[in-house]
DNA sequence: CCGGATCCAATCCGATACTG
DNA sequence: CAGTATCGGATTGGATCCGG
C-alpha cells in the first residue's frame, strides 16, 4: 500500500471527521457512557459527572441531541423536569466507543508509564 | 444501577480521560490511521493528510510519541530523514479505534440526517 | 430545576519566517 | 527535509448572573 493510496476521498474524510469530532470533545464520552446505563435527568447527570459545568453539560447534550444520539424529553411540571435518553443510534455507537473506553481503562498504566519515560528524557535535555 | 453508582472513581476518570483526550483532538485519529498502514516519514505523512499544517502535524506526532503510540527515528543524513512508526501499544489501540472509525464511515448518513432534521426544527423557531 | 446570556482567561491552530 | 519561533484570530470552557 503506497502512501498516496492510504487516504479516503476528502469529502468522506470530512464527513467521518465530523462524526468523530463530536465524540472527541471534553465531556461527550463521559456523558454518553453515563447515559448508556439508562435515562437520567439533567441534575442527575450533573452529579454523576464530577467536574462538569452546567454550561458544558448543556452544550454537550445539545450536540448529542443534534447528532441523533440522545433524546431530550421535557415534562412541564413546576419546576420543569428534563430527561435524557440514548437513541438507537446512540446505543449503536456505544459499542465501539465502549471498546475504546475499556481499552483506555485497562491500559492507562502503560500510557502513563510512556509519558513518565518521555518526560524524564526531555528533562535531561535529550 | 443507581445513578450515583454509575461512575468510576475520580482518579480513574482522570486517567482514562487523559488517554481518550489525546485521541480526541483534531488530527490524532487521522495521523494514527495513516501510520497504521506502515511507517512514513514526515513529508509523506504531511502529503497523505490534506489540510494539516506543519505545526499541527509536529505537535500531534510529539503527543503520540510521548504517549508511547509512535516512535520517531532520525536518520542523520543531509538533509535529515525522520520516520514515524506505530508501536505495539499504538497498534493495539488501533483495534477499537478502527472499529469506531468504521462505524462513523458506515453511519455518517444517519448522523447528517439527524443534524438536518434538528437544524430544520430549530430554524422553524421550535 | 433547567438552561440561556455574558464576560473572560486559556488554548488551539493557521500563517509566516527562520534554522541545521 | 524536518523542524522551531512567534504572532494573532478563533475557539473552548469556566464562573456568574438572570429568567421561566
Amino acid at each position: 500500500m503506497k502512501p498516496q493510496d492510504r487516504y479516503l476521498p476528502p469529502e468522506v474524510c470530512r464527513e467521518v471527521g465530523s462524526v468523530l469530532e463530536c465524540i472527541g470533545d471534553k465531556w461527550t464520552i463521559l456523558v454518553m457512557r453515563t447515559l448508556d446505563g439508562g435515562s437520567l435527568r439533567f441534575s442527575e447527570l450533573r452529579r454523576s459527572i464530577s467536574g462538569v459545568s452546567q454550561k458544558m453539560l448543556t452544550a454537550t447534550l445539545r450536540a448529542l441531541e443534534r447528532d441523533g444520539f440522545v433524546t431530550r424529553t421535557v415534562t412541564p411540571t413546576v419546576p420543569a423536569r428534563v430527561d435524557y435518553t440514548m437513541t438507537d443510534l446512540g446505543r449503536e455507537v456505544m459499542v465501539p466507543l465502549n471498546a475504546l473506553a475499556t481499552w483506555a481503562l485497562r491500559n492507562q498504566h502503560r500510557v502513563s508509564a510512556a509519558r513518565r519515560s518521555y518526560d524524564a528524557k526531555s528533562a535531561r535535555g535529550k
